[in-house]
RNA sequence: GGGCCUGUAGCUCAGCCGGUUAGAGCGCUACACUGAUAAUGUAGAGGUCCGUGGUUCGAGUCCACGCAGGCCCA
């Protein structure tokens, strides 16, 4: 016979160690994979997170979203693997060697070589993972951390040179170039982490323009456009206004020419340009003479952003003719008016968002060709305008790369000072300024950067953006807002993806070149490598042919000379590739694919499910997702759930800077991981941010661990006792009584609503309902209510009954909750359900879910119980209003029922109310009884539909309806009313022909409620009134006094440390003739009540203490029986 | 400037297909219970449902425009 183990003290970290232990000795997490069909897979992707910081606590909330899938796809059947995975490679690792080495880019390949350096990235990587690992342990997150994939690994790394290659032949991998910060005078690109280097970014006066650009089909309409760098306007080959922006034509003259022009811009901008009043008067405009000032101006016409686009307009400086039409108004969201006209001078071969737009609109760039290049821009590597800008070639487009000595001749002049001149001279320019602002410099040359375009490797994701967008469509996103909404728009304005990163720590790119770039090669894979390099060998080009062991990280790779088909050497492409590639990568490169376990790959591709931070929509889901449709058309998961932030308690961001980080370890120490886990998912939804704060943990402690906890103590403490076994047969259900029933009715709704709401990754709702189910249903109603039925000595089917029904109850619950709180309930389920023969197999997460079973569900029998629980609930709040504690029996309750099946449903559950709110007799008044007074509502629901407009005439109509009206209604089920309008109504004749008509209303159309019965205590809830008969006699106060005793009877008890099954000798010395009367009739029950073998009145009584009975003082003492 | 999310009690959150008295927990106040006891129960107080319009017989709920906060993008 099997016990019940109780454990004193809820200590859920304790609970935690435990329990993992178990697992470990038990290799349980994989025994929960092996047991389920190969066949059945439910695949999920770990997203590999970068081992070089160490895990936070939103860390805890992704991956227990996570894990409560894998769980509870688990419980439901499926085999679900997890491979955990570590993101190894890229920038942040790079920067933090750099750091650990006190060097910076420049000095790698120069001060240390690649080598070494590389092999500090190694290193560097995977310095978190101890803790990374301790926290998946520590929190419960299964996951297989013994073998997981490095992002670094040559396997790994081959499979994307195998996808790269895939790529390469699909004409989806190109050479093209990016628009990037780069430094003329150092010759050397520029990466936004250098930028961002303190100091870079100065103060600096530059030559700002507005220029005139003239709309095409018009004589003096003009477009205005600013800019702070005027030697990109003869790039120009688009204007960008913002859809929602509105924009105003404006009457004037030219500053400079004073010629008439009548020019366009934002209508928030027309006060930095026009700074006098306007003037309506035309009579002004034609008195104007040539330098008059002010200028006169006038708005003329208003427009919206969204209609200007698509005009064309005049080339400002027309020396590059372009190929493709061009000079067109576009649109874009980054146009804003806190600067300059609203209108954005557009140069796409100098400014990022100018190339994003122009390739987003098909714009073509201003560039000029030089033998076999075909696009270079108009700006050489050094800074300077090249030839085909006649007017300035040859010179610097910025005056501070400009040598010293020929700034300081008294003639020289700016490039953009003669620019400017050369505008306001030809009526191109509306308005010329120094402009002070902000500028990124060159952190080595000390000279201002240029944005300009580098050489970079493409993947051409606009090649396939109405598949990504239709596939798209087909995944399941939680929340779905974030699928249609932020991925959708990115997807929708997608720019080819620059795979290009000029570092050293990643996986490079297996291209190479000969040095006239007319061929090339990509390499798929280590064995072509070889045959190559053999090539290689043959023709002279390399010494020996690749050695067996062979790392495919630079240096190694950068040494290796391929030859081409013509003989010429080829050269390693210098990039490696953007880290993103490789986390995108990782349902083929985990599994090495396609060089091993192709059937594996099969098996587990696309993922049913996975999950990240918010964060991830542009990162790893899109990548995960671009590679799947461009490489094999399919989706890469079918199932997300996106996380939100977690904030601190006052919904600030956590930062290091703030010191408002919560650390995982010590909160997991302090509350134990199942209640952090609860509290993060049922606290709010996952994909709405977090506020983190401790005190809302604790609250779950309490509140539904602690009453859990207490229910099962309660469970055990009886169970041991009476040697409860869970293999006795069980009580059929219909001999259960009612609220077996009942409470095992909400068990298997409960079920339900978990399933469902697990299967549609909504967990919070699940974590709610159990709770709900836990502390409100099983803990303070069932068990409050049948305490009685534990603790009665005889056994029978009743007792054994309530024993089976929690029993079932608490074995559900924690089956129901183990994918959220998988320590705790493994804890309830082992002392629940352990047998010591197979105790090493006995696990929660080794179950089947459970399944509703529709024959347990009545939820007439539920409504009912709700019914119940209101009246007791009214009762109690009249007891309380008229002070009448509940150990004071009282003669009646009387219950109005409206309709007969409320009475028959209440009657059903009469003794529980009975003895729950202490009522001798509960009696029903029906319709015909005329004492109670009613109350009619209009129920709008109905009515509203039936009658529409009219339903307020009716609402009145019936507000004013009599008791005797209400009767007959109730009695005949129908009413019909003469709808009379007054004449003063006569203007809502037209809903009623003829001023009346007659209308019937049923009872469906009404609400009738019991509103009051005279000479009766009343209280009312919604549809439900109980009236309580608070008259006493001597018999009720008798009984009362007796419970009175008996309570105290039970604390003496209590304070003198007496087990539950001690039995005692009573000795009371009751001195009021009332209360010894009333011992006297009620001696059994006394007796009963407090295990007393033997209670007597005495005389006189020698010690013991004194019980204070509500004003009867009554010596007393008690002594255990043995 | 754009996309998306959020806005309901002091705090954290529910609130379905629109139905006329807007709910829970915590906290607060008071009381009860004392064979679940470092537990538990009941009651009370506490609301401009962010604002303004609109649709509707009827709006916390639907629509529009704003406001505030957040995330992402620019």
């Amino acid at each position: 016979m099997s016990t019940y183990p109780t454990h004193s003290k809820l200590d859920l970290s304790q609970t935690a160690r435990a329990i993992h232990a178990f697992w470990e000795k038990n290799d349980t997490f994989q025994r929960s994979i092996r047991q389920r069909d190969e066949k059945q897979n439910f695949t999920f992707y770990e997203g590999p997170p970068s081992a070089n910081g160490a895990p936070g606590i939103h860390h805890v909330l992704s991956r227990t979203i996570k894990d409560i899938f894998c769980r509870y796809k688990t419980q439901q059947g499926f085999r679900v693997q997890r491979k955990s995975g570590w993101d190894a490679h890229g920038l942040p690792v790079e920067l933090a060697v750099e750091k650990q080495l006190g060097i910076t880019k420049e000095d790698i390949g120069a001060k240390i070589s690649v080598e070494i350096y590389n092999a500090h990235c190694r290193q560097a990587v995977l310095q978190y993972k101890e803790q990374w690992d301790t926290l998946t342990k520590q929190m419960g997150y299964w996951l297989d951390t013994d073998h997981p994939y490095l992002t670094f690994d040559r396997d790994y790394m081959e499979s994307l040179w195998h996808l790269l290659k895939q790529l390469h032949h699909k004409g989806l991998l190109y050479k093209g170039y990016s628009i990037q910060p780069y430094s003329p005078a150092a010759g050397t690109g520029l990466s936004a982490h250098e930028l961002n280097q303190p100091g870079c970014y100065k103060p600096i006066k530059d030559t700002s323009v507005v220029a005139q650009f003239r709309a095409e089909g018009t004589e003096r309409d003009y477009f205005l456009a600013w800019t702070t760098t005027p030697w990109t306007l003869p790039a120009n080959s688009a204007l960008a206004v913002g859809k929602y922006i509105d924009y105003v034509k404006v009457r004037t003259f030219n500053p400079y020419t004073y010629q008439p022009v009548q020019v366009i811009l934002a209508q928030a901008a027309v006060q930095r340009y026009f700074l006098t009043e306007s003037t309506q008067d035309p009579a002004t405009f034609a008195h104007y003479r040539a330098g008059d000032t002010p200028i006169p101006w006038q708005i003329i016409a208003h427009y919206q952003g969204k209609d200007l686009i698509g005009q064309t307009y005049h080339q400002l400086l027309p020396y590059v003719t372009p190929k493709q039409p061009a000079f067109r108004i576009v649109a874009d969201d980054f146009v804003t008016t806190e600067e300059g006209t609203g209108l954005v001078h557009i140069a796409p071969t100098f400014g990022a968002d100018d190339m994003r737009i122009a390739q987003q609109t098909g714009i073509p760039p201003i560039t000029v060709e030089r033998g076999s290049d075909t696009a270079l821009p108009i700006v050489d590597r050094q800074g300077r305008f090249v030839a085909e800008i006649t007017d300035f070639a040859g010179q610097y487009v910025k005056e501070a790369y400009v040598p010293q000595e020929i700034r300081q001749q008294p003639n020289y002049k700016s490039v953009d000072i003669l620019l400017a001149i050369k505008l306001k001279e030809t009526n191109k320019a509306f308005q010329v300024a120094k402009y002070e602002h902000s500028y990124p410099h060159c952190w080595r040359t000390d000279k201002p950067i240029l944005y300009y375009p580098l050489d970079a490797w493409f993947i051409k994701t606009t090649a396939c953006k109405d598949r990504l967008i239709a596939l798209n469509k087909t995944i399941s996103w939680q929340p779905k807002s974030v699928g249609a909404g932020r991925f959708g728009n990115w997807l929708e304005n997608l720019v080819d993806w620059n795979l290009s990163r000029d570092r050293y720590w990643g996986t490079p790119l297996p291209i190479w070149r000969t040095k006239d770039q007319q061929e090339e090669k990509c390499v798929g894979s280590l064995a072509e490598l070889r045959l190559e390099v053999d090539q290689a060998v043959a023709a002279g080009l390399m010494d020996a042919p690749l050695p067996a062991e062979i790392d495919l990280h630079r240096p190694y790779v950068d040494q290796i000379v391929l030859v081409s088909p013509q003989g010429k050497p080829m050269y390693r492409e210098s990039d490696v590739i953007d880290v993103w590639f490789d986390s995108g990568a990782m349902p083929y490169a985990q599994c090495h694919y396609p060089f091993e376990n192709q059937e594996m790959f099969a098996q587990h591709f696309p993922a049913d499910f996975i999950a990240e931070g918010l964060d991830q929509t542009r990162g790893w889901f899109f990548t995960l997702h671009v590679l799947a449709v461009l490489l094999f058309d399919k989706v890469a998961f079918k199932q997300v759930v996106a996380n939100g932030l977690v904030l601190d308690q006052h919904g600030n961001k956590m930062s290091k800077r703030l010191g408002n980080v919560v650390n995982p370890f010590s909160m997991m120490d302090q509350y134990g991981p199942d209640t952090l886990r609860w509290y993060m998912i049922s606290n709010a939804n996952p994909w709405d941010h977090l506020k983190f704060d401790p005190h809302g943990i604790i609250e779950v402690k309490r509140r539904f661990f602690a009453t859990l906890h207490n229910t099962y103590s309660f469970f055990a403490l009886y169970a041991n006792i009476d040697q409860f076994d869970r293999e006795t047969l069980l009580v059929p259900l219909t001999d259960r009584p009612k609220i077996d029933q009942w409470i095992l009715s909400c068990l298997h709704s409960l079920i339900q609503t978990v399933t469902e709401t697990y299967e549609a990754y909504t967990p919070t709702q699940a974590a709610r309902a159990i709770q709900d189910f836990v502390v409100n249903d099983l803990s303070n109603w069932y068990v409050r209510l049948n305490r009685k039925r534990f603790w009665q000595s005889e056994d029978g089917p009743d007792k054994l009954a309530a024993y089976q029904t929690l029993y079932a109850c608490l074995i559900t619950i924690a089956q129901l909750a183990a994918p959220i709180a998988p320590f705790y309930t493994e804890q309830i389920y082992q002392a629940l359900h352990h047998t010591d023969q197979q105790k090493e197999a006995c696990s929660v997460h080794l179950t089947d879910f459970p399944k509703a079973e529709s024959q347990f569900i009545n939820t007439t029998l539920e409504k009912k119980m709700h019914e119940a629980q209101k009246i007791v609930s009214l009762v109690h709040s009249l007891r309380k209003k008229h002070q009448l504690k509940v150990r004071q029996p009282l003669a009646r309750l009387l219950l109005p029922i409206v309709d007969k099946t409320t009475k028959t449903h209440i009657a059903s559950l009469e003794s529980l109310i009975k003895s729950e709110v202490n009522v001798k007799d509960v009696a029903y008044i029906d319709d015909t009884t005329a004492v109670v007074t009613k109350k009619i509502k209009p129920n709008f629901k109905v009515l509203g539909q039936r009658y529409g407009a009219r339903v307020q005439m009716l609402a009145q109509i019936i507000a004013q309806l009599t008791q005797a009206d209400i009767q007959r209604l109730e009695q005949a089920q129908r009413l019909e009313l003469a709808v009379v309008l007054p004449n003063s109504e006569a203007a809502m004749a037209p809903f009623f022909p003829g001023h009346s008509e007659s209308i019937v209303l049923t009872l469906d159309d009404v609400i009738i409620t019991s509103e009051d019965i005279p000479g009766w205590v009343v209280a009312k809830e919604g549809n439900t009134t109980v009236a309580l008969d608070i008259r006493l006699d001597d018999a009720l106060r008798q009984e009362g006094i007796a419970r009175e005793l008996v309570n105290r009877l039970q604390n003496l008890r209590k304070e003198q440390g007496l087990a539950v099954q001690d039995k005692i000798e009573v000795t009371l010395m009751p001195q009021h003739p009332f209360v010894a009367a009333a011992i006297r009739q009620h001696k059994a029950y006394i007796c009963q009540e407090v295990q007393a073998t033997k209670l007597e009145l005495a005389e006189t009584l020698q010690g013991g203490v004194t019980l204070d009975l509500d004003g009867y003082t009554i010596p007393a003492s008690i002594t255990k029986n043995f």
